[in-house]
DNA sequence: GACCTGCTGCGGTTTG
């Protein structure tokens, strides 16, 4: 074949050879040049199935075939973020290396215990695992991970987008940094990616120390044809049964999507419930066979892996409505169309979507995006006037066009994850010193960011009396206390992300899913849940149990979540469509009518000579122009001076009180430097799994770090006042 | 004003 096809071994190439592949893929002939250059890092960026895997396996492998190691050891990590997505690559990995006869260990929590233990006892060959499983292996066995790992030559990082500057992602540098630290030398990294942004914050990610000497293949995926349509709707009377736009929405779904595959992102798992239970309806009412079906993850394992095996076989046409559960790398074929109802929170998982679509040759990649509009009253509030759900899909799909998508935000502080994995470590080792946990974690691990009076602080929080996870020892050992202890022995520690409480539903003996215990429910209410209405029978506190029965009518129950978090660049595009007159072809009628009207009521509010202006005696509406942390900012500041404000999209709208200053004196304090505490309306500060064990000064440190931008207060209010 | 992800070790019994 070529060049780079010599360089593998043997029974890597006789494994090629009968695939039938006339050629490798460039990023993968690239990729085998570069690993055999040097031992440096890389990234590989190619869309699902544009052949990353192999791109990294098929090279390696054959290093390690030309080359044994000597003794015990996994020769190759793998990091995984999803249990499926482990399974999946472990069989494509095992058809692979049979000829070869290495080993390929996948490692999760629904692997068996025994071939686990056998692992351990002979280690060689490929480990997949997940992060909270290396991180059980580092605590439980903390002493064997030198004679685990000695050997291995490199460790891929699979889906490294979705980790990056994310509470797991920081666990996963972490545990590079103890893994090297363990063996005593680099191991080389290897991240493979769908989406990236910014490839230098990558590889800033990937190897800290040396961002610059990170390796980079990313495969061109340009020239496939895109195809989009936004459509607008607006909802009348809030009263009926099925709201308007649901009715219509779901009747030009099941009109347009019916007898192909198909994804339809429906924003929140509340929204998927109505959607799909309206496109049951449909297919029963036609008299047609059952296409639609609803995919989130409260939804039991067994009705979502139903859902994906019918997309993944493709024999009978299948339309799922889901949440973001079906936007990760695992396999499930190629659809027709991706429809997106309501505009997304990321412009990158805008582009991860709508990677799903038109991956076959000559197919287009369809998505249809669907805008959801209030009826406008004569007492309308200003920003329902100004459609801002409209326009930031607008100004969503531009940036798609433009191939922008949102960069990591570094410089958290992370402390939640910081004491995980202080304990992690003490637990590990069973006992250490302060200065010892500072070398682990802060010279070669992902926390330099944090000082080491914050770290002294963090272990005084977290020894107090009453917190009692660790305590103080012979020698200034670090041990863990009691609390420590029984955060540590259970299975439940080696997750660094929170999990609500909630109830399983059960019907018929048969789990469907389980739902937050926020709802308030009582035995004959009716409920929307997995696509059908049910009637609730039972309920068991304790158990934490519901169970209902299938009923003619229902409501769907209410999930919770978090505000997302929309980038500056994002709102700084929609005060562009706001203020520029293009009417973009991709538009309906209803759509562009709505935008037309948005641009009107824009035009009216005379932002012109600054972006704040007096609405009514008491109420003031600020334009900030800027994404969600820094408006987030100034609210809070605005809240800190007595004001009662509401935060939108580029947007505070605010009411005060005749014995208060004006908030344009407020604003021109600010700007001049006054000083402002962010925290005096006394906001809940704790989002984080091990946020409840760290004091209110760390928390407000950990928040400012995180979610604020405190630094650009004054900037922020300047650039209003200037107009 | 949102979404998603994950989980060990032991003791007992049976089998080759």
């Amino acid at each position: 074949m070529t060049p780079a096809f010599d360089k593998l071994a043997r029974p890597v190439q006789k494994w090629i050879r009968a695939q039938g592949w006339r050629e490798l893929r460039d990023i993968q002939a690239r990729a085998i040049h570069i690993l055999a250059e040097d031992n440096g890092d890389l990234i590989i960026a190619a869309s699902t199935a544009g052949g990353k895997t192999e791109a990294a396996f098929l090279p390696l492998i054959s290093q390690v075939l030309d080359d044994p190691a000597t003794g015990a050891g996994f020769d190759l990590l793998y990091i995984g973020p999803l249990k499926a997505l482990i399974s999946d690559q472990a069989r494509r990995l095992e058809d692979i290396c049979r000829e070869a006869e290495l080993p390929v260990v996948p490692w999760h929590g629904d692997i068996a215990a025994s071939s686990k233990s056998r692992a351990v006892k002979n280690p060689r060959g490929i480990l997949l695992i997940t992060p909270e499983s290396l991180e059980a292996l580092f605590v439980r066995r903390g002493l064997e991970i030198p004679r685990l790992f000695k050997n291995a030559r490199a460790v891929i990082i699979d889906e490294i987008h979705s980790l990056l500057d994310t509470e797991r992602g920081i666990q996963v540098r972490s545990l590079l940094a103890r893994l090297e630290l363990a063996v005593g030398r680099p191991i080389r990294r290897i991240g493979l990616s769908a989406t990236l942004g910014d490839m230098g914050l990558a590889g800033e990610y990937l190897r800290p120390d040396a961002p610059d000497d990170v390796h980079v293949i990313e495969a061109d995926n340009g020239g496939s044809e895109l195809r989009i349509q936004l459509r607008g709707y607006v909802s009348g009377d809030k009263d009926e049964d099925v709201p308007a736009p649901v009715r219509a929405i779901s009747d030009h779904l099941f009109t347009h999507l019916r007898g192909s595959d198909n994804l339809v992102f429906a924003g929140t798992r509340q929204s998927v419930e109505i959607y799909a239970d309206r496109l049951r309806t449909l297919c029963e009412e036609a008299h047609l066979p059952q296409e639609f079906y609803p995919h989130h993850a409260n939804l039991s394992r067994e009705h979502r892996e139903f859902v994906e095996h019918r997309l993944k076989e493709g024999a009978v046409p299948t339309t799922a409505i889901c949440t973001s559960t079906l936007e990760l790398g695992i396999d499930i074929g190629d659809v027709t169309c991706v429809a997106q109802i309501g505009a997304p929170f990321s412009v990158a998982s805008l582009r991860q979507r709508l990677g799903r679509s038109g991956r076959r040759e000559g197919n287009p990649a369809i998505l249809r995006q669907y805008a959801i509009e209030t009826e406008l009253r004569a007492d309308s509030n200003i920003l329902d006037r100004l459609r801002l759900g409209l326009v930031r899909a607008v100004a969503m799909i531009e940036l798609l066009l433009e191939g922008w998508c949102e960069p990591p935000r570094p410089g958290a502080l992370h402390l939640s994850t910081l004491v995980h994995q202080i304990l992690s470590v003490i637990s590990g080792r069973g006992g250490a010193k302060a200065p010892d946990i500072y070398k682990t974690l802060f010279q070669h691990g992902p926390f330099r960011s944090v000082s080491s009076a914050v770290f002294l602080e963090v272990l005084r929080a977290i020894g107090r009396p009453d917190i009692a996870l660790i305590e103080q020892g012979e020698e200034g050992i670090l041990l863990l206390g009691e609390a420590g202890e029984k955060l540590t022995d259970h299975y439940s520690f080696f997750a660094v992300f929170k999990t609500p409480e909630e109830y399983r539903i059960v019907a018929n003996g048969k789990t469907l899913g389980s739902i937050s215990i926020d709802n308030i429910l009582a035995p004959g209410m009716l409920l929307i849940f997995s696509g059908r209405r049910w009637h609730v029978q039972e309920i068991h506190d304790r158990e934490r149990v519901i169970v209902v029965v299938p009923a003619k009518a229902g409501v769907p129950p209410r999930f919770g979540g978090d505000p997302g978090i929309i980038h500056d660049r994002v709102v700084e595009r929609m005060f562009e469509v706001l203020e520029s007159r293009e009417r973009p072809v991709y538009m309906d009628r209803t759509a562009l009518n709505l935008l037309d009207e948005a641009r009107g009521n824009y035009a009216q509010i005379h932002f012109d000579t600054g972006g704040i202006v007096q609405t009514a005696d008491s109420e003031f509406l600020i334009a900030t122009r800027l994404g969600t942390i820094k408006t987030e900012t100034l609210a809070l500041a605005l809240r800190s001076q007595g004001y009662r404000v509401h935060v939108h999209d580029g947007f505070i709208e605010g009411t005060f009180s005749e014995a208060q200053s004006s908030p344009i004196d407020t604003l021109k304090a600010i700007a001049r430097g006054k000083n402002i505490d962010l925290f005096s309306s006394d906001p809940n500060l704790i989002s984080e799994k091990f946020h409840p064990y760290l004091t209110d000064d760390l928390l407000r440190l950990d928040v400012v770090s995180s979610k604020l931008d405190q630094q650009s207060l004054p900037r922020i209010c300047a650039n209003i006042l200037g107009g």
